[in-house]
DNA sequence: CTCCATTATTTACCTAGGTAAATAAAATCA
DNA sequence: TGATTTTATTTACCTAGGTAAATAATGGAG
């Protein structure tokens, strides 16, 4: 493993994280979450309720997909969608049982994910967490906008 | 950025992930093809014919999504199934168009994923896949193979 | 105020990934 | 041989992600 291809480094990205999707995903299966609806979940308990807008933009997702995310967790009992003044947008608003469970799950994803990073030394971590910034800006380029 | 939390990290890494999939997707849309695609025609270019069982093992997918992607580059002229002598399984084969389009094609990934790790050295790359390597892996776990 | 551009959300239509269960053919076993 | 188990593939049903285009409401310009 001494000259790195960048096909087998994307390969390999790839494969690693399909595979900790899946995992996580198994674990909050036990919840009846889904990985996605846990960091909508998450980003509302941390900021209180945001306009659906305000969601995708801060997880980097297009907005049909954050619909579609919220319409599920919406009739699955997770969140409430609230009509605003400006009546395009929607307040997004954990329900109570939502709230009740957070503590509950964030147990769980806490532990996964302390098991998914067992290996590696603090050090390492930083190091990967630094490497991951720096793929795929190309120098000068911008982001989306 | 001093003390890394598990959470920011798998955060980061699933944005990245999605970034570069989205961006090497929108690339390769000139040539009609999907990432995932992309990778099954470069197993197929590298080891021949295969089982499609072969596939998503060597991928690490599970075969009812082999079966779909295939179904769908066979519609495209990508690749043709042939019955085995077993007659449960089907060898897959490259099209004639797909092997005249496939130094093309690589030309153009090769460029992206050249790109996209333009900021890192060939050190940091070596880091990065070795970083990889230890996540998700639980302790005393193997790798693919 | 009216017309036009912008913004928030949704709908329609794609690909990719997963699990569970159904087929169909091969292999094994009694 | 006949019955049972295994294996390869598919089908049905789910989530997540994307783009393009349609609504609907707001905001500005004239």
């Amino acid at each position: 493993m001494d000259n790195i291809n960048n096909r087998d480094l994307f390969h390999l990205l790839n494969q690693r994280v399909r595979y900790l999707s899946k995992e996580i995903n198994n674990r909050l299966n036990d919840h009846g979450l889904y990985a996605s609806q846990w960091s909508i979940i998450f980003c509302l308990e941390r900021f209180g309720p945001m306009t659906q807008t305000a969601i995708w933009k801060y997880l980097n997702v297009e907005a049909p997909t954050m619909t579609r995310t919220l319409s599920r967790m919406e009739k699955n009992g997770w969140i409430v969608r609230m009509q605003g003044d400006d009546k395009r947008e929607r307040f997004i608003e954990l329900t109570e049982e939502a709230k009740q469970k957070f503590t509950q799950v964030q147990q769980s994803t806490d532990k996964i994910e302390q098991e998914m990073v067992a290996n590696l030394s603090l050090e390492e971590k930083k190091q990967l967490y630094k490497l991951l910034t720096k793929l795929g800006t190309t120098g000068e380029e911008s982001h989306n906008e």
